[in-house]
RNA sequence: GGAGGGAUGGCCGAGCGGUCGAAGGCGGCGGUCUUGAAAACCGUUAGCGGGGAAACUCGCUCCUGGGUUCGAAUCCCAGUCCCUCCGCCA
């Protein structure tokens, strides 16, 4: 949600931002800033009728204290009700409409943010890494998996349709490895404390941190009488975690790490990435989330970026950092950096990681606040969200950059502690075929 | 799934439909006393939104949303969450 004030007094500002975004908001401005302007006529005559109930009310109350007859009184508080009443209605109903428009804008993009209107215009930032030369025909992971026995995509459709994967083995192990590699690190190294949260989200949770109402489509929701969704990412829990609370400003910043599954139901996406593991309905991840005051937020978010990098470079995997444009930016972002990990299937870079300042934005939905020194005026806190890293892309970056001629893949050095020391994954011995 | 009990300020806890935004206690803050501290005593202490330079003032807020009423913390309905017991269960 944007900050009401900013689109009272500078209206014409936050139109130009705002029309520099991708999709555009595709909503009305004007009928927006009208319907404040509505709101706000209509609260002090409410406030004036109020006032006049409960100082009849209170007359009332003497009169029969005193024995004497109130039914004047009574009539006069009568007719002050019913004008309550009608204002009060006056107000739902341009209120109702007033936030259904506001909880649709997008965020503002901050004035660092390149100006674009496609994936075209984003700017890299810096890389790191050597991409590997093969002295063979490099295979994609989705020949390199089936063939080590360890990604299985016909028996997932079994269980679930397109878009799952089933791992096995060393398969299975090496999610759990990169799992744990990303946990500890950010735990014991970047400072982040530990959580697992629900895996399924609320709708009032999912308006906080953007999701809803305007990306439904893109939710699992439950079936029946629960108001529950399937996350799609851990920013949803995590973001959530301080809802409708009052934080001390001197504990700020605060880090948070959790992996968890995601779900997503990739409505809109067909015919893209339709082959391995890039595109799921279902995926691990690693997700950091911080929350931070407004002075400190844009070097959280330089942090945030750079635990996320540390993943990679630890991984040995080719990468860059891709500052987003605004026309590629997510609904509820500020700035965007988006990591991509060198895939040689693809001959290209793919986003593994997405690390944004939402600022106030998803705060002010979802009511995070903090008081400076613990005192004064509650002000909203601004949050941060990146991924640390999605697993399943980086299970597919080790199967594509560590392969051998023989088909073998190396494990990386940091995850054989989590491998039980194995240093090579190579086809297993032959097991019940199909 | 069945049967009960509960939700009030930072915390605990009282509250006949009528100056109740709410007794009392704890905690916090200020003070008296003290060399200093403790104890004791006195005073003070909810949040949000609007108006005002300020003193101050108006509205909302006793889990949430409806309803009854001139008037609701208090009565009615629905929901959420917590607790206890029974059943089931990783």
């Amino acid at each position: 949600m944007l900050d009401p004030v900013l689109l009272r007094t500078r209206l014409d500002e936050v139109r130009t931002r705002l029309g520099t975004r991708g999709n555009g908001f595709g909503g009305d401005l004007d009928r927006l800033v009208e319907l404040d302007v509505e709101r706000r006529a209509i609260l002090p005559v409410l406030e004036t009728a109020r006032h006049a109930r409960k100082d009849v009310g209170e007359r009332i109350a003497r009169a029969r204290r005193a024995g004497e007859s109130a039914d004047d009184l009574v009539k006069a508080g009568q007719e002050h009700a019913a004008a309550i009443k009608e204002q009060e209605t006056k107000l739902e109903s341009v209120e109702a409409e007033r936030s259904a428009w506001a909880l649709k804008l997008p965020n503002l993009p901050h004035e660092s943010v390149p100006v674009g209107s496609s994936e075209a215009d984003n700017v890299e930032v810096r890389a790191h890494g050597e991409r590997p030369g093969f002295e063979f025909e490099p295979r994609p992971h989705w020949e390199i998996g089936p063939a080590l026995g360890i990604l299985d995509f016909e028996r997932a459709a079994k269980l679930a349709g397109a878009r799952f994967a089933v791992l096995t083995g060393a398969g299975a192990r090496l999610a759990r490895a990169l799992i744990n590699f990303m946990l500890d690190l950010h735990t014991s190294e970047h400072g982040y404390t530990e959580v697992e949260p629900p895996f399924l989200a609320s709708s009032e949770a999912l308006t906080g941190t953007g999701n809803l109402p305007k990306f439904e489509a893109d939710l699992f929701k439950i079936a029946g009488q629960w108001d529950l969704y399937l996350i799609p990412t851990a920013e949803v829990p995590l973001c959530n975690l301080h809802r409708d609370e009052i934080l001390d400003g001197r504990t700020l910043p605060v880090w948070y790490v959790a992996y968890t599954p995601c779900f997503r139901s990739e409505a809109g996406s067909y015919g893209k990435d339709v082959r391995g593991l890039i595109r799921q309905h279902q995926f691990d991840k690693v997700e950091l989330v911080a929350y931070a005051t407004p002075e400190t937020s844009w070097d959280v978010h330089e942090a945030l970026t750079r635990h996320a990098e540390e993943v990679l470079k630890r991984l040995g995997l080719p990468y860059r950092t891709m500052l987003l444009c605004t026309g590629d930016m997510g609904f509820a972002a500020s700035k965007t950096y988006d990591l991509e990990v060198w895939l040689p299937s693809y001959g290209a870079y793919r986003e593994i990681s997405s690390c944004s300042n939402t600022e106030a934005f998803q705060a002010r939905r979802g009511g995070i606040r903090f008081r400076r020194d613990g005192r004064g005026k509650p002000e909203h806190a601004h949050t941060l969200n990146g991924s640390g890293v999605a697993v399943g892309r980086a299970l597919v970056a080790i199967l594509e950059n560590y392969q051998q001629r023989d088909g073998s893949v190396l494990i990386p050095d940091v995850l054989r502690p989590y491998m039980q020391g194995r240093e090579i994954i190579e086809p297993a011995a032959p097991q019940a075929k199909r």
